[in-house]
DNA sequence: GAGGCCATGTAAACTGTTACATGATTTG
DNA sequence: CAAATCATGTAACAGTTTACATGGCCTC
């Protein structure tokens, strides 16, 4: 996933590895890490293959390295931004996805967010009869904290519906949290 | 961490890799995934360090092993479920943790949970200070789909805090979850 | 001039997936 | 008797972390 976070991040201007570090940290920090281990050999790599360009400028006594997308890249970039969002991907790698939504054209967005949903909902009744299932049981406090990571599961499936509906509409997204929490 | 799920599925019961397997799909599926790839091996390495007992069983033409936990392993894996939940750990590891919960004392269960919704808080907090920063300028619509993933951010740490404060005081799961969704 | 940040990397280890390979048992 | 499921594994690859190593620039 770092290779496409990478290619969307390079796409405004030129960057060195350590620019992208903290541009990812400021800005998908919450849900993704990189470290330097994984970031400058795949940018490296990256460059080898023709996803990016770099560009060697010296800074005082410094080689500087700035990595930028090149047509090859954005190609690539675009082809995961617009690939299936089922549910075998994990939720960090569409919540990168939706970061760089505004690459994509309103129809192909919406078509995502719409499959995104969709997908969710059939997950979360699968996790309804499962709940149903264990309802029905006499003996449910012995598996008070095995059944509150099923809970937990059905809730943050009806929060990423919420999310769903609530950023196709482009809804205010202070309605989207609950407000005066804590 | 697939090694302290493994510890934790085989106490009740000696148990096969491949039932192994499916009681991670069934218990613990909606967040944690294991692969035979991964299994096996892990398996092997744990029996060869003493965490696990195995015994060969002959079934029909075959030869079935199982696992089961050892003193040692009991003793690795409470050592897991009782270390520090801060949030460098993702997560999965924590619902994971919290899926075996029963197996710890009533004291060191809610010091974990409190541990877990005060880390929570703390990054909330963080979260707010950039959320406040965010809504303070005046092109925000340009980043509507990146400021939608700090929302989402939010909104799950939300939902941690209040599971937190759920699960310790033993509430009715029923009323974690939204209900008439969809 | 010291401490903190900027900047680039490598090497070993760890963790895990995917695909392959094989064969027994059960069930309709 | 075919298909599904049970059952155990390996090999190649992929991705990533952690710790190490180095040194320049900026600000107080």
């Amino acid at each position: 996933m770092l290779n496409y976070i990478i290619l969307g991040m390079t796409r405004d201007a030129a960057l060195t590895g350590y620019d992208i570090k903290k541009h990812i940290k400021n800005g998908i920090g919450t849900f993704y890490k990189a470290s330097y281990g994984s970031l400058y050999p795949l940018l490296k790599k990256l460059a080898e293959e023709g996803y990016l360009i770099v560009s060697e400028r010296p800074y005082g006594n410094r080689q500087k390295k700035y990595y930028q997308i090149s047509a090859q890249g954005e190609s690539a970039f675009y082809q995961w931004l617009s690939a299936s969002m089922d549910l075998n991907n994990n939720i960090e790698n569409h919540l990168a996805k939706v970061y760089f939504f505004d690459r994509l054209p309103a129809d192909i967005r919406n078509r995502q967010l719409q499959e995104y949903e969709i997908n969710s909902i059939n997950y979360l009744r699968k996790l309804y009869v499962l709940e149903k299932d264990y309802a029905a049981m006499e003996n449910k406090e012995c598996f008070y904290y095995k059944l509150s990571t099923l809970y937990y599961g059905i809730r943050i499936l009806q929060d990423n519906i919420r999310w769903c509906r609530h950023i196709q509409k482009k809804m205010d997204l202070t309605d989207f949290i609950e407000e005066d929490f804590l």
